[in-house]
Formats: C-alpha cells, sequence, structure tokens
DNA sequence: TGAACAATTGTGGTTATCCGCAACCCGACG
DNA sequence: CGTCGGGTTGCGGATAACCACAATTGTTCA
C-alpha cells in the first residue's frame, strides 16, 4: 500500500480539484464523496494522509475524524474548512489533527503540508512497526514466562522468584533463559529498556 | 508559590473584567499590560496558567509565547483574540498552547478552561519534580562513573567495561557501587528503568 | 494414543556480581 | 604541607547468574 493522500469532500468540484492539484505535485490520491463511503473503504494499514472537509452532508469531518480515532487510526488529517471557526478548528487541532486550513485554501501551500504530514505518517510507522514487533513477542510468552518477566523487571533474585512462585530456582532459570531467547535481548538490562513505560 | 492565572494585555479594561471574574471564582490572579513587563517579572516557577491577548502593542501574546518556549517554560497558554484569524490559532495550538478563545468570550467558559490548564499544570508539575531529582542524581556523577554507567547501560559486562576504559575490574565494580548508591537503585535493572528514553 | 508443548526439577560446573578491607597516586585547595 | 576527593588496584570470599545434560509430569490436539 503505497502513501496517499485520501480526500473526502461531497462537493466534486474540490474534489476533481484537489485530485488535480495532487497529481501536478505527483502525490498519490483517492477521492471520496462521503464519510460513509470512504468508511467502506478504510483499512487501517492506509498510509498517508487524510484530507477533510469539515463540513458535509450526513456524517461530517469532525465526526469521521473522532470516529477513526476511537478506532485507532493515527492517519493525519487535515481538515477543510469554509467558513471561519476558531472554536472547531481549535478542538480538531487539540484533539491531534494535524492541521485545519480555511478556504479558499493556497494550492501549493495545502500540498506542501499534505506532503509534510506524509512525512509525518511515515516516521510514526516505523516506530508502530517496532511496536507492533515487541507486542507480538510479548504475546509469545507464557504466562508463566511473564509472571517471572515481571519480577526480574522488579529487580529481584532468582532465589527470590522461586520462592515468590513456590519454584525451584532452577525452573526460575529456565524460564529466565526462554524470555531472553523469546524477547531477542541478552541481558534483563536490555529487558528493561525494551519494556520501559509498557507493562 | 500558589498557582494562579497571568494576565497580560494591553487593555486596562480586559485586565480588570479578567481580574474580577477570577476573584469572583477563587482563582489567583495577576495582570500585566505588556509581554515586557511580564517577562521583567517572569520566573520558571510560576504555577498555573498564563492568559495571553495574541495582539498587544509592542511584544506579541505570540511572540511572547515563542518566547517562552524556546526558555522551556512549560506554563499552559490560553490566548485571547479579537479577530477570528484560523491560521495563527491552529499555529499557536499546534505549537502547544493550551487554548485559543475568541473575544468576546463567554465568562464562565473562560473561567473553566483556565481552571482546567491550571489542572494540567499541576499535574506535569509532579513529573517534572521527578525528573528534575534525577537530573540532580545525574549530575553528581563523576565523569568516570558516567562513562561506566553508559556501559552498564549497554549491557556490558564489569570485565567488558574494564578491557574498554583500560582499568582493572575491580575498578569498575568500585564505579557501579557508587553509581547505584547516587542514583539510588540497587540494579542494573532499575537503573536501565530509571534512565529509559533519557540519555 | 502419540506428538507437541508448558512447567517443572536436579547435578555439576563456569562465569559474574557484590563487598569488606586495605592501599596508592595525584591534583586541588587552604 | 597536609588534607580531601576522585581514580585506581589487589585479595579473598560470599552470592548470584548462566548453562549443558538429563528427566518427569500434565495437557492439548491430531
Amino acid at each position: 500500500m503505497k502513501p496517499a493522500a485520501y480526500i473526502v469532500d461531497d462537493d466534486e468540484a474540490i474534489r476533481d480539484a484537489l485530485t488535480w492539484l495532487f497529481r501536478s505535485r505527483h502525490v498519490e490520491s483517492r477521492a471520496w464523496p462521503s464519510a460513509e463511503a470512504f468508511l467502506a473503504d478504510w483499512r487501517d494499514d492506509l498510509r498517508g494522509c487524510l484530507v477533510l472537509d469539515v463540513r458535509m452532508g450526513g456524517m461530517s469531518g469532525l465526526q469521521l475524524f473522532d470516529l477513526l480515532c476511537e478506532r485507532g487510526a493515527r492517519l493525519p488529517v487535515i481538515f477543510l474548512s469554509g467558513h471561519g471557526d476558531i472554536p472547531l478548528a481549535v478542538a480538531a487541532v487539540k484533539k491531534g489533527a494535524y492541521d485545519f486550513v480555511e478556504k479558499p485554501f493556497n494550492d501549493n501551500e495545502l500540498v506542501d503540508r499534505v506532503i509534510s504530514a506524509m512525512g509525518v505518517d511515515a516516521a510514526h510507522q516505523e516506530r508502530r512497526a517496532g511496536q507492533a514487533s515487541l507486542a507480538s513477542r510479548l504475546t509469545q510468552l507464557t504466562p508463566r514466562e511473564r509472571e517471572v518477566m515481571d519480577r526480574i523487571l522488579a529487580g529481584k533474585y532468582n532465589k527470590v522468584i522461586a520462592d515468590e512462585l513456590n519454584i525451584a530456582m532452577r525452573t526460575v532459570e529456565v524460564h529466565r533463559a526462554r524470555i531472553f531467547e523469546k524477547m531477542g535481548v541478552k541481558s534483563a538490562v536490555e529487558l528493561a529498556q525494551l519494556l520501559s513505560g509498557k507493562h
């Protein structure tokens, strides 16, 4: 899936104009005439940037944005607004919208912002990939291994862990080795750094 | 220093109105007629919330905000704007302003937002205190100790560290013990968790 | 029922860590 | 000149971690 600008606007003239504009700057784009239509095609692995009209028939751009936020989408969003409503713009940006531009907009400036947003998304994407890989490694730990890991991260000695779990020290050692192996680290310090903040 | 609302506006009528408004809701406040006057009194331990007019004679509210950002101030800022300029509002919020309200504003709503901002500041304050304490502990490490600590955090064995620094293992052990003592931890794992992200 | 997997334990040995005790070198400071 | 802090080192021992080899139980799934 190539990164692209995803346009959602109920005004066909605007959609066409944006499509041509993006094409002229060699930015991939697709357009939908309504939030509902976009949602039908939405997948959580879309990459790039959303360009949303705030005011549309049916679901508004803001409602779509809220919905996508709830679903955990992290696609940067640029709102297009036809009527200077500051509280709306401020609220959108505070919620995490990437930008909010008024119509009529300067063509080149809009594309610049879209490209900038796509760059941000690409950067975030890398971090998300790392976190997903980490999460997948975590899930392949058995419950028992996780109990042991928690205690390792608490800085406890194998002996103490063994007492707490009522098992032999040797068993803790085995779990410990498996944890390191599954998590792809070779010391408790690396494990702590890998999981700092999470868990 | 009690938390308070710090008002900066060149319109005396607004300053007075805000002062009375805050007093009526039992919110401490102080007012300045210009960004320059406020800066003269500014200290980095001010707590609460800044209420800034964007447009003022001399330095504008936005310039003051930028300046404070550069100086590392983390006081939440609420802008007051008399002219519906969306790009300005969006830019301010994207830079981290807490809110942006248009004049004329609803009195109660403004105070609500100020109180909310002050709450956010109080919460951030706790985290800052922790980080400051951490930073102070870090500075009391000697340069040599920091070299050793870096390598401990890289998960290296004392023996390896000794080789890299061309010193005896015993010396590394001594440094290691001092580091743990000064940082108030009792294992490398705790140290890694304490410093994850930083350093 | 047999394979696969999770959890468990033991033995014995190597390597690391952790510490108290003792000591030396050196630059800075009064 | 003497003290103090930072950096250094050695010795010896207690404790913990790491690991290969070997083995037992119970569950799940084909």
